[in-house]
DNA sequence: GGCTTCCTCCGACAAACGTAGTAGGTTGTC
DNA sequence: GACAACCTACTACGTTTGTCGGAGGAAGCC
């Protein structure tokens, strides 16, 4: 259990989320978006977070003037792709099919969604 | 942070689902079966392991002869549309779609998962 | 009746996480 | 040049999670 590469916590996603969707960041700036999203959180503690999240190199720091400026270093696609796997071997098995099942009967799926998917389905039919 | 329901770590998730496979189980059971899976773990770790899943009402126990046995008390399913619905929120901002877009097209699903992932779409498309 | 085996109860401990306070330096403003 | 506003560095602390060890009691065996 000591690879743990792209774990982490709650608290350090959201900060990395940041960093993805608003590019090199402060450490008020992230604060800042923080507390748009309703997440009341002291600066110190943003802080640490990104502290920590450079120290598990999830993301990279420069001296810009005179605050340093955070950005990630891994991408969302990465992340996302790794908690995806995870899901998939915990709780099924590491079969996709049924969660995917799953998805499309439990979660409402636009139009435009269900067009691609049909649309990645024919191409998986006549693939083979 | 207090809701925290349905919220194990990977060590409690796997005792839980040798719960649910193996149904009623004694310490001794469980220990078995995580070492055949190839997790070496001492009996009192697994011990400790159902005792918190107890207390987080995961599971309960009966005093069956001369040691508890222990069963789950939350369903596989139950815990399973939590977590998606937990990594939805996180990395996909709660929507469906994109995930099932990106499973469909980087996992591989069975011919059968095909066929009944087809039906799934016409039927929303007839149901329009 | 003593030895081995198994079980439960408790305590412990390190690492990871979430959260934040304090100290001390730089800068911008009157 | 003193004060307010910011910034970094460091320390800290409670909780959760993964992992066990030891003490002490019931049971089976010879």
């Amino acid at each position: 259990m000591t690879s743990r590469q792209y774990d982490l916590g709650g608290a350090e996603l959201e900060v990395l989320k940041v960093l993805w969707d608003e590019g090199p960041v402060t450490v008020r700036d992230v604060m800042t978006h923080l507390h748009d999203n309703g997440r009341q959180v002291a600066y110190t503690t943003v802080q640490t977070l990104l502290t920590r999240l450079e120290q598990k190199r999830y993301a990279a720091s420069d001296k810009s003037g005179l605050a340093f400026v955070y950005r990630a270093k891994v991408s969302r696609d990465r992340v996302t792709r790794y908690r995806r796997k995870v899901l998939l071997s915990q709780l099924y098995d590491g079969a996709a099919g049924p969660l995917v099942l799953q998805l499309v009967r439990t979660e409402k799926l636009t139009p435009e969604e269900v067009r691609e998917l049909q649309a990645l389905i024919d191409e998986l039919d006549t693939r083979r």
